[in-house]
Order: structure tokens, then sequence, then C-alpha cells
DNA sequence: CGCGTATATGCAATTTTTTGCACAAAAACG
DNA sequence: CGTTTTTGTGCAAAAAATTGCATATACGCG
């Protein structure tokens, strides 16, 4: 399980309750790692009935505590041996390219539309990713510096969601001379 | 769960075995979908129980009998119902990148030795899809068009490593750098 | 004022995946 | 001839992820 590293790792930046952690997942684990609200919760609640985080109650009126939580030295450590520990290659599941591959069970102007929404998609995200890049790019030198692993990341999306792009195309070219 | 419809896409083309489909996984869908044979075997149990698939015994001298799936109409109509369905975007879990993303906690070179091992997984890959790419193109015609869709889903694999790897280009510079 | 969205948290049940174990013959390798 | 790898199947338990439900305030929009 690996979901508990990359808690870890937005913990260790920046202490927050699951929400906080929910729309960082989304905007800057986004491309490499997704993780739903119930999954949050639910590995906070785990990591901290083992120790890896500390969780402080910040009343609130008229609604729920905010649980505000934090790393512990054990989980400071926990992640600093994850990171020095050799993770296998990412596994990749992806249903539209199992469809391609079964494709020839059905008319091609199916496949076609479908790959046309995805590259919508993909063309949204590297539009944001190119987004982030300029801003990168327009701060100070020292924040660069800083942000270089991260920065590296981000070009991990540029670069593949260009990849994907390009592939759609051939698709498309192939799909409509079918 | 698309495991289902990966194993229906799979056992359509030709029937055959658990093991045999743990082979086509690894040998076909490797890229875009992985299944160990555990997953598989508990998987067949269930879609046998579902009906989408048949079990022929062939019987062995000495050993359990080797079980041979085939899709049934059900199964067949499971797959073509699916087909027409829309997928959402595959989700993504890298924790090389979350690695990376929280790597100011380690020495560069922890890191830069572990993104080399993953080079040369990579490029392995890219290898065996070139060599592939290669069968492609030197077989006849006929049979290149009979086989144009899985081709773009292994153009898919050849641009992603491409693409994997110049970006590992990218991450060596700045840790060496670091 | 009502509607949708964002903020904010969580339980329970189910489904799916992973991990560890277990067996056993055949073929390949030295 | 002995060891390792490959072929071939499967159970049981644990861990993880998904789905559905549940609650409640605040804020902007028309």
């Amino acid at each position: 399980m690996s979901l508990k590293h990359a808690v870890l790792a937005l913990l260790e930046a920046e202490e927050g309750s699951g929400y906080d952690l929910l729309k960082r997942f989304q905007a800057r684990l986004g491309y490499f790692w997704n993780a739903s609200h119930q999954q949050i919760y639910q590995q906070l609640k785990t990591m901290h009935s083992e120790g890896l985080i500390d969780c402080e109650l910040e009343p609130q009126n008229n609604r729920p505590d905010r649980k505000v939580y934090s790393v512990t030295d054990a989980g400071q450590q926990a992640l600093l041996t994850w990171l020095s520990s050799t993770v296998k290659p990412a596994k990749i599941n992806d249903a539209l390219l199992v469809k391609l591959y079964a494709g020839r069970l059905v008319d091609p102007k199916t496949l076609l539309q479908e790959i046309r929404e995805h590259r919508q998609t993909h063309q949204t995200m590297l539009d944001t990713f190119l987004g982030i890049e300029a801003q990168y790019h327009a701060s100070p030198k020292r924040e660069q510096k800083a942000l270089q692993l991260p920065f590296l990341t981000l070009r991990r999306g540029i670069l593949g969601e260009q990849s994907w792009l390009t592939w759609a195309e051939e698709v498309e070219a192939t799909l409509t001379s079918l």
C-alpha cells in the first residue's frame, strides 16, 4: 500500500485535514496518484492508529470538528524508509486500450467517438499542466529551485499527455479509414 | 470491474485455460492491463457461475484436469454491451512519481539510482515492442489488416515508453545537477 | 428564495486485489 | 543426476478500493 506514503508525503510538506488532502491529491498528485475521499479518510484513521500521524481537533461552531493531521517522528521515519526502498514499476489498467484491442467487434464509429471524448479530457489536462509550467517559469529562481522535484513530476504529466495525444491522432486516422 | 471484460476479450478471440489467459495477459495486454494468476482463476470461477463463460474439462493423466473456458452467448453479449459503453480515463497510481515529489528528503543519488533501474525496465519494454512492431510490418498485408486495432495498442506502448525515456533523461539531468 | 456547488466528515457493505500457502509433473540446464 | 524453471491449478485470509448512504453549513447565481 503506497497510498500511505503519498499521504505522508503530502502531510510532511504541510499539515492538513482529510478534505485538504483530497484537494492536494487532485491539484498536485492528480496525474500520478488518485485517491477518493473515502480512501483518504479511512487511510488517515488507520495511519493515526498506527502512530504515523497526529491529530488535532479544531473546534468549529455548529459542525463537526475539523481534524488536522500532521506527521509524527514515526511517520517521518516511515516516509524516509520508503523513499530509500525500491518500488515496482507502476501497473497500468487502461480499459480504453482493452476496448481498442477487441474493437473489431463493434462499429469503428463507436470507438472513434469515445477516443475523441478522451482526447478532450487529455487536451484539457495538458493545457492545465502547461499553465502550471508557465507559472513555474515565471516564478523567482529561488522558488524554482525549491520546487525542482515536483516540477519533474509536472513534466511527466506534460510529456505523458503529449504522447497520449500524438497516439490519439494515429488512432483516429486508422479508425477513420476502416 | 473491467478485468471481466479483458478476460472476455481474450477468450472471445480464442478459448483457453486460466494459465493460457495469464500468458496472454502478459504477452498481449501487458502494457495496458495487468492481472495475476490468482485474480484470473478467481475471475474465471466467478464468470462461470455468472454464465458468461463455459468450461470444458480436458482430462490429463496424473494431474488436475485442464479447464478450458470459452465465451457463451451471454458473455459475448456482455462484451458487446461493454464495448458500446463509455469508460472512465484510466487512473494512474505511480509510486515512483510520489517518491520524486517528496524526493528532497533524501539523497539525490538514491533517486537517481532508482530512476536508472526503472529506465532499464522501460528500455527493455520498448525494445520488445519495437521487435513486435517490426514483425507486424514484415507480415502479409492481409494479416496486418486483421490486426490493425491490436497494433494501435502496441503503438500506445511504443509511444508511451518513448515518452517515459525522454522524461527520464530530464530527470537524470536534474538529479545529477543537485 | 431556491438550486447547485463547495466545504467537511464519516459508516457500512460489497467488491476487488494482494499475499501467502500448497501441490505436482514436465522440461530445460548444467 | 540434481536443480531450477515452466506448466498448471487452486484455497484462505488479509488488505485495499469502491459504492452507497448519511449529515450539515456556507456561498454564489439567477
